[in-house]
DNA sequence: ACCTGAACACCGTTCAAGT
DNA sequence: ACCTGAACACCGTTCAAGT
């Protein structure tokens, strides 16, 4: 509360400037908001106090205006909501890094785009369980690559580099299986508190599941390495398996008839 | 169910003797609440009308009750959710089809799991999300195996089973990476509505993100393949292209010093 | 010991009214 | 054209009071 209110709080609604003074040289008034502007400072209003905090009448005072002026431009908090993944996930279609059209080659294209994703996640972890978890519009539209833009660029990079309809396909679920388990894991590691036991002496503060630690000798022996955020080097590691899997796919349909 | 009070949640503070064995012939009165019949309630609920649906005062009208009664059970409605979460991942531990002593190899262990938490999963579609989403207790205990249990029984398999202490970590991220995302994915995928466009003839209703079908001639081709569901061949063959790198992982560990 | 009733602060959403 | 104010139904949560 005590933020909240000093962006919008400066006052635009009152009357204390002496109506009289009303000359258009003070365009102090408020641009209009639009759609975007609302979506927009709802990922800002997200990334800072987090999704659970998110309320139509708290957005609209971060505006400058009535909670109840944000149903003119979305149709409720439901839509809302899915304006904001949507434009998160548009937004990575802009960005010079990740889409260019796939001329070094589909492996190119895939280390790009994962890389692209897994900038927007690590940019607004409190979103992307977000992107993971809201009902995809259809069921071939997959979180976190949820529209048909990207689908349809995803499909075209594969089957122009050789990959048959069913491997393309088949490449696309794998993906995005793959994106999502390790980013929604990645980003909900963070903003987790550092945890007890990051040294030896922690079987105080039974872990909320009512046993001590010391009843489980693996997870205490090995403390030291479950503490290390390897996030970055496993995805890589994964990554990279999955293209050399996706490899052997291609491979495999490009000469159906050889032997194993 | 069989092993009740064996996680001690509810058991401790309860000496079941009672002292005043109360004359208490007429039982129709309903048997007093207790924080697992809360739980039991909240996943029925959740299972059959959604998330969303789930609220203190419904939940207590469902079980025959004041909304206000189940703060005696739970500290708020976090707390429920956490136990939600908590319920369905033990139950887990109980299932004799997964979880045995891992005689029969890691990898039987490690089939077993992954079947037993896809069930898990398909059964309670609306609850997955909890128990992938929830921020966890501690940032090593990996939704969606996220209690301190089946960490310490899954490093026993692993370890006891010749995996170094590191590759045994380095397993239980990727096969928690693995599980989440394609589980994820499946669960998602149900309770969408079959989707326009099983045929051809699908360039009306532009899907939500203002373009038309036509603009995406991927997609359009490829529909029939798109539309198909193949999670349960795709989710065994990546379980298997998984267990695969790990053997490497096994091998490599073994003997580090090995050329390539 | 366990549950109810009333109360409080806050939601999402609608809609007539302001400017 | 865009926003406000008041209103409605429903939340989560607290707590004194009932039984």
């Amino acid at each position: 509360m005590a933020e909240d209110t000093g962006p919008g709080a400066d006052g635009p609604t009152q009357p204390i400037c002496a109506g009289a003074v009303r000359a258009s040289l003070t365009r102090t008034v408020r641009t209009p908001l639009d759609r975007r502007r609302v979506l927009t400072a709802a990922i800002g209003y997200i990334d800072e106090h987090g999704l659970d905090a998110l309320t139509m009448r708290r957005l609209g005072a971060h505006l400058g205006v009535e909670g109840m002026a944000l149903y003119r431009h979305v149709t409720g908090r439901e839509d809302l909501l899915d304006g904001v993944v949507e434009l998160v996930i548009d937004a990575l279609y802009g960005d010079p890094d990740v889409y260019l059209t796939p001329e070094y080659g589909w492996q190119d294209y895939l280390q790009r785009l994962a890389h692209g994703v897994r900038r927007m996640a690590i940019a607004h972890p409190e979103v992307f369980p977000l992107v993971a978890t809201r009902p995809p519009a259809a069921p071939w539209v997959r979180p976190p690559l949820r529209s048909l833009r990207w689908l349809d660029s995803f499909l075209d990079a594969l089957t122009s580099h050789g990959f048959s309809d069913e491997a393309a396909v088949a490449a696309y679920r794998a993906y995005t299986s793959f994106l999502l388990g390790h980013l929604l894991l990645e980003v909900s590691q963070r903003g987790v508190p550092i945890s007890p036991l990051d040294d030896a002496d922690a079987d105080a503060s039974p872990p909320a599941d009512g046993r001590s630690l010391a009843e489980f000798p693996h997870v205490r022996r090995l403390a030291h390495l479950l503490a290390e955020d390897e996030s970055a080097t496993e995805f890589e590691e994964s990554l990279e398996n999955l293209l050399e899997r996706l490899a052997r796919m291609l491979r495999e349909s490009e000469r159906p008839g050889s032997p194993v």
